[in-house]
DNA sequence: TTAATCACG
DNA sequence: ACGTACGTGATTAAG
């Protein structure tokens, strides 16, 4: 034996007996059997044993491939042979069974495959594969606790037998083996065929142990030649014996015999071992509560063994495919069923973007190009027309507005592998297909940035190779998720939220998107003008004020001269210096006149850079239009963000900033903007989800929220008059609830003190009582499911619920409470849009949908249509879905978006 | 690239 | 005792 391995030149091939390390892993920790639980009372000890010997190994060994083989069930071939083969043996505890399920999640998140085979034992699978490996040319590592695996070595294969402690190990060659028992690994199944087994219960030859067994071996080297030459022993009781039990010693011998012709459904080629999986491993390590090894992980040792490890990762499989030309372009008509289909655009901004190529496939047969003109001929726009052959795609608004852009309509989109995996968990909602397939376990595609390089030397590849290899696998990559994660979203009950919701949204925002909204430019350049001169007017006042000129928009050097030459009290401190945020200045107004000036200037300053000049920026020459992007797979809540530019934060609260929205106007003359807003719709679906008796009379009986809140709260009878800041209180109080209240949130909120902040809640919560037993419930259900749902079944998963920090937790615990309801908000606004464009449609309208603002929606319509607008929107939005208490509606229109509010 | 600030719901 | 309100995006300065 040997505590160490030679490892040879060849590639290494690991196997783990997986059933007999969990028992020694499990027996190894067992004192400490109460401390290994975690959060749900689960035993972890040994998982947390299998995976301190699994570091040991893979550190050792360095494994080109690995497996992990298990026993199937009771019954196996050996069972048939000998009814009572591994009869009389102790059951498993359950301490260690309910642990077995969580150790194959670990070894997935190890990138280590899983394997069982019915009918048959670990043993035969791990001889099997050894025999396969020893053939291909692989150097063998087996690792079990058991030693009849010893009878595998060879000179190709090492045995790894864990000791007690498991992290220890001995390592077995054909030599050690020899040194250990006195006999050859192939011996060791006539040895046992001699002895038979206690463990496995079967019976060898009567009185005949290890050290009889060794000694007629050494003389006659099997069972076999031991009844061969049984005439050259002398008379004895051994003897009798041997005479007696030669069929059980032939049939133990039999038992022993590990098989290496399993009829295996892997093969070496399924076992590739690239390392573990950090997005797998990170999550499995928070719900086992193994807070040290997600140190460890942090801290970086472990990863760079891992990394060595992983060294054959860009060993892609090769693929095949065929370059479509415009000779060769009726091949696409083959494909009659579904194909997975990419419109390759190097840039994000598809409304912008070059066209780099596409790629087509149906799994069979890959076909691509990059000549995107192809997508403008004929058969091919029949395809991707057609809503007959399913389309599956990653991100089809993008392919959507892409085609468009060349002319092709694109329909029969089935499979969104963005819009899926996004639905499946909000938290790794990556825009890389790459990235995004590695996270679902499929690695035979490389991330945009591994191809195509990132930052300034980001580029598609000149070489055909390279680039169509790329475009074939992620195509590729589509369709073979498919499958999975349309059964992930059936078991996550999210179907329909996927198909009656968000696939039918993406179009709608394709559309939105591409309809764009006229900006009228002169009014924006008059703005600038304008604004140019007071800010030049107000740098001077403050640079007289202040004595010497500075740049007032740095912090740094703003906070200097207020708070070291002027000597300001300092109020609050960031990270890095003196705070100089609005609330801060607008406490020391009073005491310095540079500080008013400094907000002037601040405002004027967002205004022109953000607003007037970033807005010019992104008008389209042509159409003088803006054209947002919607994302719609990036919020934890199912919000939608807009961004290049985004046009949801227009300014509104001043007046000043207000006057933007005179910029945006109709596309035609004698058309208007129209305008239609949720009323108060979080703090309605907030009554609707609690239940709350209270609440919901206040909107059934449509009352000024705030005030009905400000008269419970401050116990006022019908006649008292409810105050301006007694409503004010109220109205933070309401929004509090909704971001998941904290008296110190409320406090610093409405600048009073933190126990009236808690008064103020309590208060709340004896009048609204359903809201109180929401906000426990629901933070309860994600500490047991680890997730909380909107109405439509939309999830976010709260990871750090059960997080030891307390402020993890916390923020966790108040997401849980916000989730559902700005997520349902949003989930009513989104199923209002799909409605509202074919309302539209039906009623022969020309007006359009073109903003969303969370619980607003922007139209532009010809004038004659106003009329009908303000029936039929109001009424789309408050019927989308049908809740305990009525939705409100509330619309507006005139010469510009300024007018329609 | 990160932090600070400020625009919106 | 812990130290925060929920969800976003764009601009600017500065390391």
């Amino acid at each position: 034996m040997s505590e160490q391995i030679e490892l040879s030149k060849q590639p290494r091939l690991l196997l783990i007996d997986g059933n007999s390390v969990a028992f020694r892993a499990f027996f190894a920790l067992h004192q400490q059997l109460d401390r290994f639980t975690n959060h749900d009372g689960l035993h972890t000890n040994a998982i947390y044993a299998f995976k301190t010997m699994l570091d040991v190994v893979i550190k050792a060994v360095h494994p080109d491939k690995a497996l992990v083989a298990f026993d199937a069930g009771k019954t196996t071939f050996r069972t048939e042979k000998f009814g009572d083969y591994k009869g009389g043996r102790s059951k498993t505890p359950p301490e260690l069974s309910e642990q077995m399920p969580y150790l194959r999640d670990l070894l997935s998140a190890y990138g280590i495959k899983s394997y069982e085979l019915s009918n048959w034992e670990a043993d035969d699978i791990i001889g099997t594969l050894a025999h396969e490996g020893e053939e291909a040319g692989y150097q063998v590592i087996i690792v079990t606790g058991d030693r009849d695996l010893t009878q595998l070595a060879t000179d190709q294969t090492t045995v790894a037998i864990t000791q007690k402690g498991v992290s220890e190990i001995e390592y077995y060659t054909p030599a050690h083996v020899q040194e250990k028992y006195g006999l050859s690994p192939e011996q060791i199944i006539d040895m046992k065929g001699l002895t038979g087994d206690t463990s496995d219960n079967y019976p060898g030859v009567t009185k005949v142990g290890e050290k009889t067994a060794i000694k007629l071996l050494t003389q006659f080297d099997s069972v076999e030649g031991v009844y061969d030459h049984l005439d050259e022993l002398k008379p004895s009781k051994m003897k009798d014996h041997l005479i007696e039990d030669h069929q059980q010693a032939v049939l133990s011998k039999d038992l022993a015999t590990i098989r290496t012709d399993a009829p295996l459904a892997v093969h070496l080629a399924d076992l590739d071992y690239r390392g573990p999986d950090l997005d797998k491993l990170v999550p499995f390590y928070q719900s086992m509560d193994f807070n040290n090894f997600l140190k460890q992980l942090r801290n970086t040792s472990l990863e760079l063994d891992f990394d060595q490890a992983g060294m054959n990762q860009n060993q892609l499989v090769p693929v095949k495919w065929t370059v479509l030309t415009a000779q060769n372009v009726d091949l696409v008509t083959q494909f009659t069923k579904e194909i997975s289909f990419i419109l390759e655009m190097p840039d994000e901004n598809y409304h912008l973007s070059a066209f780099s190529g596409f790629v087509m496939t149906d799994g069979q047969q890959t076909l691509v190009s990059r000549e995107v003109d192809l997508l403008q001929t004929k058969p091919v726009k029949q395809l991707l027309a057609s809503d007959q052959v399913k389309k599956n795609v990653f991100n089809a608004k993008a392919q959507y507005v892409g085609l468009h852009r060349l002319g092709t309509p694109l329909d029969g989109v089935d499979f969104d592998l963005l819009l899926v995996s996004y639905l499946l968990d909000t938290n790794d909602n990556s825009n890389d297909l790459g990235s995004l397939a590695q996270q679902h376990g499929y690695d035979a595609v490389e991330s945009d940035e591994v191809v195509y390089g990132k930052g300034a030397k980001r580029s598609i590849p000149d070489d055909d190779q390279l680039f169509f290899d790329h475009l074939a696998r992620k195509a590729l990559a589509i369709q073979e998720l498919h499958d999975r994660l349309f059964t992930q979203l059936d078991e996550h009950e999210q179907a329909d939220l996927y198909r009656d919701i968000e696939l039918p949204l993406t179009f709608v925002l394709a559309r939105m998107e591409l309809a764009g909204i006229t900006v009228d430019t002169t009014q924006l350049t008059d703005m600038r003008e304008k604004f140019k001169e007071q800010l030049g007017t107000l740098e001077q006042t403050i640079y007289n004020e202040a004595g010497e000129t500075f740049n007032i928009n740095s912090t740094k050097q703003l906070g200097t001269i207020l708070f070291e030459k002027m000597k300001l009290p300092v109020i609050k401190k960031t990270k890095t210096g003196y705070s100089t945020s609005v609330d801060v200045l607008e406490q020391l107004a009073s005491q310095a006149p540079i500080v008013e000036n400094i907000l002037s200037y601040r405002g004027l300053a967002k205004l022109q850079s953000t607003y007037i000049e970033g807005l010019l920026k992104v008008v389209h020459s042509r159409d003088h239009k803006i054209h947002t992007r919607y994302l719609q797979t990036l919020t934890q809540t199912g919000r939608l963000s807009s961004v290049d530019p985004n046009l949801q934060n227009i300014p509104i609260q001043t007046q000043q900033g207000r006057e933007i929205r005179k910029a945006f106007v109709p596309s035609h003359p004698d058309w208007e903007i129209f305008s239609s807003d949720y009323s108060q719709v979080e703090l309605r679906v907030l009554a609707h989800i609690t239940g709350d008796h209270n609440l919901q009379e206040a909107f059934v009986e449509d009352e000024d929220i705030h005030a009905a809140t400000a008269r419970r709260i401050f116990g006022l009878s019908a006649e008292d008059e409810v105050t301006p800041l007694m409503r004010r209180q109220a109205k933070a109080t309401n929004f509090g609830i909704v971001y998941g209240i904290s008296d110190y949130g409320l406090s610093q909120n409405l600048g009073i003190s933190r126990p009236q902040a808690k008064q103020f809640i309590d208060t709340y919560f004896r009048e609204y009582p359903g809201v109180k037993n929401y906000t426990e419930e629901i933070v309860a259900k994600a500490k047991t499911d680890g997730y909380v749902e909107t109405i439509t079944h939309r999830r976010r998963y709260l990871p750090d619920i059960n997080s030891k920090n307390f402020n993890r937790r916390s923020f966790a615990a108040r997401t849980a409470m916000n989730t559902p309801i700005q997520g349902s908000a949003a989930d009513i606004i989104k199923i209002a849009m799909i409605k509202m464009e074919a309302a539209l449609e039906q009623a022969g309208l020309k007006a359009t949908m073109l903003l969303q603002i969370h619980d607003e929606l922007v139209f532009e319509a010809p004038k004659s249509e106003i009329e009908t607008l303000t029936q039929l929107v109001p009424k789309v939005m408050d019927s989308a879905v049908k809740l305990d208490i009525p939705l409100k509606v509330e619309s507006a229109h005139g010469a510009s978006w300024y007018e329609a509010k």
